[in-house]
DNA sequence: CTGAAAGCGCTAACAC
DNA sequence: GTGTTAGCGCTTTCAG
C-alpha cells in the first residue's frame, strides 16, 4: 500500500507538502505541485480515509438513522435513502446506514464511536428519544419529519398541513361535501404520536371547519387487505361519504379493489385521493390514482444539503416544508347523486 | 471526550490493560477487569471507532455498492438493503452505501481510501468492471448476482433457472401448452447482458424444450404502462398464448389492467405468473398475482453472512442460489378452451 | 497478568 | 513555500 511518505520521497518533498496539495490547504508552487501530482499518479496513491479522519477529527461520513423493524419505509422512504446517498456523495460524504430502535441509549453508543460527522433521522416521532443524545453530543443532525417543538432542530418535512388542505380543496371544488380522511391506526407503539398522522388529522379538522364540512376521520391498517375491508366499513359507517383521502398508498389501492368487488365504481360512486404516494404506485391502480405526490427525492437531497451547510457554516438553516403536488389521476370526479350508503 | 487514557488513569492501570479488557484479547484478573469496567461506566467511555480502525487496520464497515442512476432497485432491492444493514449490525459491522456507476476506476478510488473491510455488489452484470479492482485490492467481497464465470467470486443469487422452471411447470401442470415468457428490454446499456434476463431466458428455452413446448419470448418495458400495452401485443402477436410468465412486477400488474380493458378475464382467459415479486406487490393486483416470491431479505442476510464468514475464516464459502417460492394467487388456473387471439 | 512504547497514516501548528 | 514534528486514540508487540 502506498502512503503519503512514499509519495513524498518519490517527489523529493516532505509529507507536509504532499498534504498541502492534497487538501489545498497552503500555497504550493506550480512546479512542486506538478511534481507531487505526478508522483501520486505514478504510485497510484489514494489517501487513507481513516488516517485522515483520525488526524483531522472529521470522518466525512453521515449516518442515516431509521427504524430497523418497521416495514413502513415504503416507496418514498426508498427514494429518500437513495437520494440522500447520492447527494452526500456529491458533497464528498459517505452515507452510513443506522438501522435501530427508537432508542436514545443506542444513539448515544453510536455517537460515542465518533464515526460520523452528522446524522439524518428518519421517521421522527413527536417526542423522539434520539434527539436528546444528538444535542448532548453536539453532533450536527437533521430530522426528516418534526418533533413536537420543531424550532429546536434542523428539519425538512412534507408539508402535511398543506397537502391535506390541497387534497380536500380539490375534492371540495369538484363538489364533494362529505369527505372522509383515512389515517393509519396508531396501535403499535412506533405509530403512536406519529407526526404525519397527527399533523394531517389536525389540519384536516381545520380545513373542513373552514369549508363548513364535518371532519370525519377513520383509522385503517397499512396494507392492501385493510384497504379492501375499508370498502365495506365505509359503506356502513359512512353512508354519506362521496370522497376519501388516504394517508397510505397500499390501503388506497386495496380500497379500490374492495369497492370494485362491491360493484362500486371509482370515481363515479366514490372519489379517492391518495397522499404520500409515488407516480409508480399510482400507475399500478385501476383506475389510476389521483395522488398527492410525495417529494421523497427532494427531501433526501434537501436533508443532506442542509445538514452539510450547517456543518460548514456552523449556522442552522431554516426548516423546510415541501408541498406534495396534486397529480390528477382517474380516481376523482364530481360526487354521485346518491352516496354509496344510500342505495 | 473521554479517552482510553482517562479510563486507565481512573482505574489506575495502563492503557494497554484497558485495551485488553475491551477487546478481550489477553487474560486480565477479575479484579482489575471489574475496576476498569467500573471506570468505563463511570466516565461514560465509548471506544473511538476511527482510532481503532487505524491501529487495527480493520474498520468494521462493509460497503453496499449499487448503481446510482437506475431506479431498478424495486421492492426486493429495498428488502435486500434493509436486511443487509440489519444483519451487518448483528455481526458488529456498519453498512455504508456506495451509489455509483458500473465503473472500475471509481471502485478503485473507493477501495483505495481503505474505509471498508468488505464490499457487497448489487446488480452485477455478466461482465462487471467492478470485480477486477476488488480482486486486485484483495478486498473481500460478495456479489448479489453472478458474473459470467461464477466460480471466481463469492456470490449469492436468486436461482432464476429453478424459478422459471417451477413457474413453467406450475402452468404446465394446470394444462397450459402455450406459455410466453416476458423479459425486460435490453436496450439501455445497463440492462445489456443483465444476468437475470439472460439466465431466465436460457432456462426457459430448456424447460420448454423438455416439455415439448415452443419457447416463446417477448420483450417489454419495466413499468405498468408497458404492461398495459402488452395486453394488446399478446393478443395479436401471440394469439395462441394461454399463460404468461413475467420478470417484472410492474409490467405484470400493468398487463392485468390492460387485459381488463380488453374485457379479458384473468385467469379465465389468460393465466399470469409474476417472478421476482413480493407479497405486498401481489396483494395490490386484482386478481391477486400468483408469484414466484423473491427472497430479497434472505439474500441480504446471506450476503452479509457469507462475506463476514470469509473475512473471519479466510475461506470463501460456496455460492448460494436461493429458490423463489411459488405463492399461489388468483391469477392462474387451467387454460381456456379458446386462446385470447382466437375469438 | 500488566506495562512501556512503537506505530497506524495523516493533519496542522510552528519554524525556517 | 517548504520542512519538522507533535499529536489524533487506539492496538499490539515485547519485556518483565
Amino acid at each position: 500500500m502506498t502512503t503519503m511518505r512514499d509519495v513524498a520521497e518519490h517527489a523529493g518533498v516532505s509529507i507536509a507538502t504532499v498534504s498541502f496539495v492534497i487538501n489545498n490547504t497552503k500555497p504550493v508552487t506550480q512546479a512542486t505541485r506538478a511534481r507531487i501530482e505526478a508522483s501520486m499518479e505514478a504510485l497510484g496513491y489514494r489517501p487513507n480515509a481513516v488516517a485522515r479522519a483520525l488526524a483531522s477529527r472529521r470522518t466525512r461520513v453521515l449516518a442515516l438513522a431509521y427504524p430497523a423493524l418497521d416495514h413502513r419505509l415504503g416507496g418514498s422512504g426508498m427514494e429518500f435513502m437513495i437520494a440522500a446517498a447520492r447527494r452526500a456523495g456529491e458533497h464528498g460524504y459517505h452515507l452510513m446506514m443506522w438501522p435501530g430502535t427508537n432508542d436514545g441509549r443506542e444513539m448515544t453508543d453510536l455517537l460515542g464511536q465518533r464515526m460520523v460527522d452528522g446524522v439524518i433521522l428518519m421517521e421522527v416521532q413527536l417526542d423522539d428519544p434520539r434527539v436528546r443524545p444528538l444535542q448532548a453530543s453536539k453532533t450536527p443532525y437533521a430530522l426528516i419529519g418534526r418533533t413536537a417543538d420543531p424550532s429546536d432542530s434542523l428539519h425538512v418535512d412534507i408539508d402535511f398541513e398543506q397537502t391535506v388542505t390541497d387534497a380536500v380543496r380539490h375534492l371540495y371544488d369538484l363538489g364533494h361535501r362529505r369527505i372522509v380522511l383515512v389515517t393509519g391506526t396508531q396501535v403499535s407503539e412506533s405509530y403512536y404520536n406519529y407526526g404525519p398522522y397527527v399533523r394531517t388529522e389536525r389540519a384536516f379538522v381545520d380545513v373542513t371547519a373552514r369549508l363548513g364540512l364535518e371532519p370525519v376521520i377513520v383509522a385503517s391498517g397499512h396494507d392492501a387487505g385493510a384497504g379492501r375491508e375499508l370498502a365495506q366499513r365505509l359503506r356502513t359507517e359512512q353512508p354519506d361519504a362521496t370522497a376519501v383521502v388516504l394517508l397510505n398508498e397500499f390501503a388506497a389501492i386495496g380500497l379500490l379493489i374492495g369497492l370494485h368487488h362491491q360493484q362500486l365504481r371509482v370515481p363515479d360512486d366514490l372519489s379517492i385521493v391518495s397522499m404520500v404516494t409515488s407516480d409508480e404506485m399510482a400507475s399500478l391502480a385501476e383506475p389510476t390514482l389521483t395522488i398527492m405526490r410525495s417529494p421523497g427525492t427532494e427531501l433526501g437531497e434537501l436533508a443532506v444539503e442542509h445538514l452539510v451547510r450547517q456543518m460548514t457554516t456552523g449556522q442552522r438553516p431554516d426548516p423546510v416544508l415541501l408541498p406534495s403536488i396534486l397529480v390528477p389521476g382517474e380516481s376523482t370526479s364530481p360526487p354521485p347523486r346518491t352516496p354509496i350508503g344510500r342505495r
